[in-house]
DNA sequence: CGCCGCATGTAAGAGGTTACATGATTCG
DNA sequence: CGAATCATGTAACCTCTTACATGCGGCG
């Protein structure tokens, strides 16, 4: 290989759930999109390669249940050798990756596009995250009722990013849709 | 091709800087990384390919600088169809990108690490926005408080998000920092 | 009886990054 | 005189997504 290995994240992300009990590929899936999507998400048909693996790398092992005629479930659990390439990981530094955000990317080519069409993007990404902030609300609040527990605390540390993060969105969102009315009061002048 | 094409944004990226002017894929290259980098980029090696496509489309026209002895100057153009494409584009809906946010994984894996890793993290990347919104608010400051120019209004909105988004990633690290220093004082007792 | 959840996996390929290859010119 | 800039392009390769293949069991 020539190009050096931009190290594949979905392993990590397996080995850190695994790390705090064993689960099934499918389990793996299920728990990224029910506690983890608001900043993480995996494709269950990456899963499953990726799980083959670090099978045979050694850094988890795989036991078979068998239940009827059902496929045969397959539970993965990691290794000492996968705890330490997780902790090996953790303390690595973080990669920033290059952002790409079409919405800006449609803004800045403003000029070829109508006011309208800006507006309605601007709207419907601002519908979006006011969603995601209502759902960050709840789930913080979920958690907040109790105190800071270690299995929370990091949880409810990444569902404050999403609060700031989306407050930080609607705020932009209303500024733009603000002058973007001024400007079309402006036009109509 | 099974999968359906996630159509590639690079060559909505090429065709939206076209759409102001013809360019070379070296002119493409520096533009998106001195001008949009804060919300976009494209890596050298891939725009060339693309570019290709575009041609063999219809999609861009090119004409050859010869310049002396050195590699020869592609300059393209965009087409009428080349417009068409990039204002059906800019009228679909943005296409939302499931996030990864590599700092957050390692984050809520925490349980895994010890403070001062986590601790160490979150500081980097508290300096990486503080400089970033540095730099947006010099920028912003270049492009001038108020008249908006066609020119670069849209390019101050993106600028704009970026401070957002910067502010909102800072005000988080704190937060975090704090409740981190809280927990190593409450250990300490 | 139809849909959803459970459950695994493969195939195809898009999209993108990095390294390599090559060489002139400009500037400090 | 060495580094950066100009300038194009190819090769290798990886990551990840989507679609396909398959089928049971439970629930409304």
């Amino acid at each position: 290989m020539r190009a050096v290995a931009a190290p594949s994240r979905t392993q990590y992300a397996i080995l850190g759930l695994l790390a705090s009990g064993p689960r099934s590929g499918y389990d793996i899936k299920k728990e990224v999109t029910e506690r983890i999507a608001h900043f993480w998400n995996e494709s269950i048909g990456h899963l499953y390669p990726v799980l083959r693996r670090l099978l045979d790398r050694g850094l988890v092992t795989r036991t078979s249940e068998t239940a009827g005629s059902r496929p045969t479930r397959h539970v993965y659990a990691i290794t000492a050798e996968g705890r330490q390439e997780l902790e090996y990981w953790l303390r690595e530094p973080v990669v920033p990756s290059p952002p790409r955000l079409e919405i800006l990317l449609k803004l800045y080519f403003g000029a070829h596009a109508t006011p309208e069409v800006l507006t309605g993007h601007i709207e419907a990404y601002r519908e979006d995250r006011a969603r995601q902030l209502a759902t960050m609300q709840a789930v913080h609040d979920m958690l907040g009722a109790r105190p800071s527990t270690d299995d929370t605390r990091y949880l409810r540390m990444t569902v404050r990013a999403g609060v700031h993060s989306a407050r930080a969105a609607l705020a932009w969102c209303d500024e733009v849709l603000a002058e973007q009315q001024a400007l079309a009061r402006e036009a109509d002048r």
